[in-house]
DNA sequence: ACGGTAGGTATACGGCGTACACTTGTCAAG
DNA sequence: CTTGACAAGTGTACGCCGTATACCTACCGT
C-alpha cells in the first residue's frame, strides 16, 4: 500500500490521488472505516496533509461521489427513449454494485455537485428527446426517485444550489450571472425547474408538491401491479419469454 | 429538559424512556447530533447509565426504528387491496415526515427487528388477500422497494435473521425451534421466502435474483411512463380530475 | 434486618475531525 | 546559481465520540 518513496523521491499528493485512494479504501474496507487518519496513512502522509487538497471530510465525500458518477456510461444517442433510459439506469446500477458504499453516501449528500447535475441534466434530456412534455418529465424524474438513487427527492427544492450557502450573500448581479451560467450548463434542469416554479402556485407556493409526487409514483406502481395481477403474471413466464 | 428530581426522588430510567428521549432528541436536533453523551445529559444521567438499558448505540438506533414503525397505522381490513396498500404506504410516509432522520436510519439498518418484520408480514398479507400469487407478491414487494423505505432491497437474503449472528451457533434443534417460531409469527414472510428459495435454482442458487428484481421494477415504471406519454398526461389535468 | 442485584456512577482509553503554528520542498525571477 | 515566496507536508493539541471496567448504592424479597 502506502508508497513512501519513488526512487528516493516522494510522490506529490493532489486532489485526484486523494479521491482515488478514498474510493479504493471505501471499496475495500467499507465506508464506516474510511477516516481521514486511515486515508492519510494509506497515502503515507500525515492526516493534516489531506486538508491541503480537500476542505474537510464532507467535501471528500462529495468528491468521491463526483468520481463515481463519472463512471456511469453516457447515454447512447441512437436508441429510443425507453432503451436509452433503461441502459443508463442499469449502468448506474452496475457502478453502485462496484461501490457498495455509494448508495448510502449519495443519499446522505444534499449538495448537488457538477457531475451529479450533469447526470441529471442528460437524464432529463433523454425524456424530452423522447417526446415527453416538460411537465411529465418533471414528475417522471421524481417517480424514478431512488431507483436513480434518491437524490431526485429534493431535486428542485432550491434552484441556486452549488456552494451558494456562503455566510454572506454575493452581490445580486453576481448571483444573476451564476444563475445564467447554471442555465447554460444545465439547460434541461433549468427548463424543468422553471416550469415547476410557475405551475404549482395552486399549492403552497414555489417548490414541488411532494405529496403529489409521492402519490404519482405510488399509483403508477400500484396500477402496474394490478395489471400484472389481472393477467396472471408469473416470473417464470417472464424469464422464459426474455432469456 | 432533564428532569432531575421528582419531589426529592429520582425518576427511574428504563428502556422505553431512553428510546422515547432518543426519538425526541433526534426529532429536535437531527440524527447527526444524537450522541450517547448528549442523550444521557438530556435524561439527567451519566452517559454509561444508558448502557444498562441498551447494549450499544446500534441497538439504540434499532430501538428507535421499532418505536417509529409502531406509529404506522395498522391496515384497515375492509378496503380493496389497492386502497389498503395505498393507505398504509401513505401512513408510513406521514411517520417519516414526522421523523426526518428515520429514512436515513432505516436504510442504514440491516437487522430486521420484530416490529419491522411484523410490518412487512402484514404488508405481504395485504397483497395475498388481494388475490396476488405468492410469486407476484414477492416481486411486487421488491418493486415497492424504497418507496416503502428500501429495506425490502435485501429482504430475503438471509431467512434466519434476528440476532442469529451469535459468535457460536446454537444447537441445531434450537435453530429449528426458532425458525418454527418465526414461521408462526410471520407466516406471510415465511411463505414468500420459502417459495423464492425453491423457485430460482435457475440462477446462482438461493436468494433473490437482484438484477431481475431491479429490472422488474424499472420496466414497470418505464411502461407506466410510456402509457402516460401516449395519452398526453398532464399534472394539471390530473390534479383537476382528483381534487 | 439483611444480602443480592439491578440501576447509576467515575474514570479512563483509543479513535475521530480538524484548528493552528511550524518546517520543508519546489520553482520562477534575479 | 542564489534566493525568496508560496505551496505542500508536519506536529501538536483540543474537544468530541463510543464504551470497557470497576465501583457504589438504593431497592426488594427473604
Amino acid at each position: 500500500m502506502a508508497q513512501q518513496i519513488d526512487s528516493g523521491r516522494r510522490v506529490r499528493l493532489n486532489r485526484d490521488r486523494v479521491l482515488q485512494a478514498a474510493v479504493a479504501l471505501a471499496d475495500e474496507t467499507g465506508i464506516e472505516s474510511l477516516s481521514m487518519r486511515r486515508l492519510a496513512q494509506e497515502l503515507g502522509v500525515v492526516p493534516m496533509a489531506l486538508y491541503k487538497h480537500v476542505a474537510n471530510k464532507e467535501e471528500l465525500l462529495d468528491g468521491m461521489v463526483e468520481a463515481i458518477v463519472g463512471e456511469i456510461d453516457p447515454p447512447l444517442p441512437g436508441a429510443d427513449w425507453q432503451g436509452a433510459v433503461r441502459q443508463r439506469v442499469l449502468s448506474a446500477r452496475l457502478v453502485l454494485l462496484r461501490h457498495p458504499w455509494a448508495r448510502q453516501v449519495l443519499e446522505s449528500r444534499t449538495n448537488k455537485t457538477p457531475a451529479v447535475l450533469g447526470y441529471m441534466d442528460s437524464f432529463i434530456g433523454m425524456f424530452l428527446a423522447g417526446g415527453f412534455s416538460i411537465d411529465l418529465t418533471h414528475h417522471v424524474m421524481h417517480a424514478l426517485g431512488s431507483r436513480m438513487w434518491g437524490f431526485t427527492q429534493e431535486l428542485f427544492q432550491d434552484p441556486a444550489v452549488p456552494a451558494a450557502d456562503a455566510p454572506e450573500a454575493l452581490p445580486p448581479e453576481a448571483q444573476a450571472a451564476m444563475l445564467q451560467q447554471l442555465a447554460q450548463r444545465y439547460p434541461n434542469i433549468t427548463q424543468v425547474a422553471m416550469a415547476a416554479a410557475h405551475e404549482d402556485s395552486s399549492v403552497v407556493g414555489p417548490g414541488c408538491d411532494d405529496q403529489f409526487e409521492f402519490e404519482f409514483a405510488l399509483d403508477l406502481l400500484l396500477d402496474g401491479f394490478e395489471r400484472l395481477r389481472r393477467r396472471n403474471w408469473s416470473s417464470a413466464r417472464a424469464k422464459a419469454g426474455r432469456g
